[in-house]
DNA sequence: GTATATGCAAACCGTTTGCATGGCT
DNA sequence: AGCCATGCAAACGGTTTGCATATAC
């Protein structure tokens, strides 16, 4: 869980850090929202009004436009990755390795599903010429 | 490929034979439908738009809204099934069992991916009281 | 000082819906 | 006759964008 000791200048060095990697400017709403989404140095996936609605409630002031905009740079800058599950909304996970996702289809909740649990253990042979950018494995879950 | 001796009857008779397994009324509309994606016996992904353009290009008057309705109702009616790989529009697969796919990047084209290909030896555990809906692997393809 | 980020509101676009009309059984 | 499907256009909701202002370097 994680440690109640923790300081706010300990998420921000962290958020900080971060920025840095993906070589964007620490603006105050960057480091705001990178804060909240590394802080802790756990993996989260959140949507873009997810993480507006947390930072709001965080007292942090930005606009959704950024929040948009921003989950888009660190996107971009390769810090985050955008996951489709649902075509209505869109996720976003801080985890960068290929990993599989359990959906609860009820809750619209996506989370990381055990690493050591889901084996591919072979690959199709790929169409001439291309080669695999990512492979996307979610679990969808219902109620039993 | 496709058999060039195949005339609109017979693609009419499959189209017709498959809205009944769903319990649907084979209106000219869905009939129309019906037999551009299942008349030839192949599988197919289809967007709605794409589906509504293939559909005024081969002389079918339906209008958009109802192909959207009607590819809805043939997920509801379990004849096909809804695939998200882009947050910008849904796909519409007729082939049902689990299998992987293949996301043609730059294209925005979706694929089977050869069956015998993707192994998925193990599955993690799933939390409690949870059963898999379905499990979803999507190969995200670039150029090499 | 210059380039870039932010905020707001308006535009966007795929999809859904309300309602009047038309078709299937 | 009664129910259900269709078509149109308007509504919808998540996301993007244009432009003026503010901030990082």
């Amino acid at each position: 869980m994680t440690d109640p000791i923790q300081t706010t200048e300990a998420w921000q060095a962290r958020g900080t850090a971060w920025l840095e990697r993906g070589g964007l400017r620490p603006t105050r709403q960057r480091l705001a929202l990178a804060s909240l989404l590394v802080g802790d140095g756990m993996d989260r996936h959140v949507t873009a009004e997810g993480l507006f609605a947390w930072a709001a409630s965080a007292g942090e002031k930005v606009s959704l436009a950024t929040v948009y905009n921003t989950l888009r740079a660190f996107c971009d800058a390769g810090l985050m990755h955008e996951i489709v599950v649902d075509g209505s909304r869109s996720y976003f996970d801080t985890r960068l390795d290929d990993h599989a996702h359990f959906y609860w289809e009820e809750s619209h909740r996506l989370s990381d599903a055990p690493s050591e649990g889901v084996v591919i253990s072979q690959l199709p042979a790929l169409p001439e010429g291309m080669e695999v950018a990512r492979v996307d494995v979610v679990i969808r879950l219902r109620r039993a």
